[in-house]
DNA sequence: CTGAAAGCGCTTACAG
DNA sequence: CTGAAAGCGCTTACAG
């Protein structure tokens, strides 16, 4: 049982002391030789690294924390983690945070109401460097929260142009007015616009369909066809089969997401009605499979990786102190025409 | 400005010792009534609790970290976020760990080689509460890291009945030689099997249907089709169309996954090839909208969410220092029999 | 059952 | 550019 004099602590982890007294310098030097922060005499810096190095020092994210005040972590709000979008989404912040040396810890809403200002109670406790959260809808206390916190956050999803808060997203109405445009170019009349969870984003595509439709002369409250429930291909089908026995002069059924329209897809194949021939289906989010559905599904392609890459960004610079160039960020969508429509 | 004499701190926080002096104990005291640590007098405990309400006292979990040397988080390491499988299970796995008061990290290794370890390297040095882990197949640095740190782990999704490990999940090997058998017993013979992904669940699964086409002297290898691509529709309905085209014979797949079989299924459509008349589709997982497809698919339903709040519950013992009842939970799973087959 | 002391491993704020 | 001191807010280990 020979001492390795290079770890001189019994506990067995190696501080930030060990690699001073390796280096022969103070500790408050290799802390900021470590972290870039001040100058220090770039001869001191590669010894300090050196040293760091060979006795593979893992700084202590604890400590740092509690004397910094500020976790190496960043707290990421959600709705919900059965939908694709925002799974894509946090994946793709996850990459860009955690190449940046920042863990990311998830809190999933599931669209209860006072969920996000509960989880943001429990979560700043913790001194997150950062928040990323859904949509800009926050509640009264929920903003107050963040404010009184000090911590840099992001909204993602949406943007706001002229609030003073950081975004990334795209136009959601914009969006819903692109595809209700592009069935009204089509020929379609009636065309209805059918959603489920009715979550903000939700609301306004369905804001930018009804300017439209309202546009063309051809609104009617009959057309709108929502479901508080959760999304799914099963509710989907269901609201296909009541909307086409209700209502069958509809001529298209603008679906607020992907799910919906391919319950939707998979239903008219069951009651044999011939999509697009006797009625177009569009969707949105362009989600898996999508592309394989029978027709394949004309929907809104929403860049959530760019969002959620973009948004990882804006927030760093904010937690190293900087001002992004831009407060707001509009990554745009797509329209994905496909058969279906 | 007045200053609350219930808040001596300028500093804005409430502290222990805050607690303590309105409390008019000692911060120690204060520590261990909170926590419900060792016998304190129950008159104590309440006159406790009833100043950090007062006050709005939080601990701060940084400190908590660095003097207790753990801290209130788990972490969780998964291969995709892309799958509903996971999503499901550390999402149940998260309600379970939140209600006891524990954050929960998530690492992706993205089925890349080596990236358990690394995700590994980064988690401990924050001194996760516990672990949890896909599967048993962690490469030899990665138990090792595991055991040396000491923190309690527990095997998700697959279950091993001898190892010394903790462990929550089904038999793999055994659900797939159970949809085999169903398929069998419907009259099938050429029953191919048809992967992605190639995880080692996937093997064990294509082990299971070895195993009984064997038994059943219908085994060929020309059967196994195997693309260690990410699983997904548009690679099912490549796969279906290849083996069609290849070998007509056959009169079942058995796809490993539900995303493989749900774009198998809407190839079909697309070809005009009668499920399961011409030829039987399975799936694996039941996923949303297996229930949907046309014809509806037979699958084998896993209970990954049961399996996440098991894996918590087992954790959770072990983080307090106590003895799981069984070191290996097999919660089972269900064949689903559907009109693919 | 309760507490005074020491310490977890860093960084801040102040000097020089 | 470098460092000695103090402190972040808790818990451990030792007494009594």
């Amino acid at each position: 049982m020979s001492v390795n004099p290079l770890r001189p602590r019994a506990s067995g982890r190696v501080t930030l002391a060990d690699v001073a007294r390796v280096a022969g310098v103070s500790p408050i030097t290799v802390s900021r030789a470590l972290r870039g922060e001040r100058a220090v005499a770039p001869e001191l810096v590669a010894k300090v690294k050196e040293a760091a190095a060979r006795l593979g020092y893992v700084p202590d994210p604890a400590a740092r924390a509690l004397a910094s005040r500020s976790g190496t972590h960043v707290a990421v709000l959600i709705p919900l983690l059965s939908n694709a979008l925002f799974v894509d989404l946090i994946d793709a912040a996850q990459g860009v945070l955690r190449a940046a040396g920042f863990q990311m810890l998830i809190g999933v809403t599931n669209y209860r109401e006072g969920e996000e200002e509960q989880l943001l109670r429990e979560q700043l406790p913790h001194r997150p460097a950062g928040l990323i959260v859904t949509g800009l809808q926050q509640n009264r206390a929920t903003r107050a929260l963040i404010e009184a916190s000090g911590v840099p956050c992001v909204h993602a999803m949406d943007i706001a142009p002229d609030k003073g808060v950081h975004s990334v997203g795209f136009s959601q109405q914009e969006a819903g007015a692109a595809m209700t445009r592009h069935l009204l170019g089509r020929g379609r009349r009636r065309i209805a616009f059918a959603a489920a969870q009715l979550d903000p984003r939700t609301i306004s595509r369905q804001e930018g369909w009804r300017l439209e439709m309202e546009r063309a002369g051809l609104y009617a409250p009959s057309l709108e066809w929502l479901n508080a429930s959760p999304s799914s291909l099963a509710l989907g089908a269901a609201m296909f089969e009541q909307i086409v026995s209700v209502r069958p002069a509809v001529d298209a059924i603008f679906f607020n997401n992907d799910d919906l329209a391919q319950g939707a897809l998979l239903a008219a194949l069951r009651m044999g009605i011939e999509v697009p021939r006797q009625i177009a289906i569009a969707g949105f989010n362009d989600l898996t499979g999508s592309d394989q559905m029978v027709p394949p599904l004309t929907t809104v392609r929403t860049p959530r990786r760019e969002i959620g890459e973009s948004a990882a960004r804006m927030l760093l610079t904010l937690m190293r102190g900087g001002l992004p160039e831009r407060a707001c960020v509009d990554v745009g969508f797509e329209l994905v025409v496909r058969a279906s429509s």
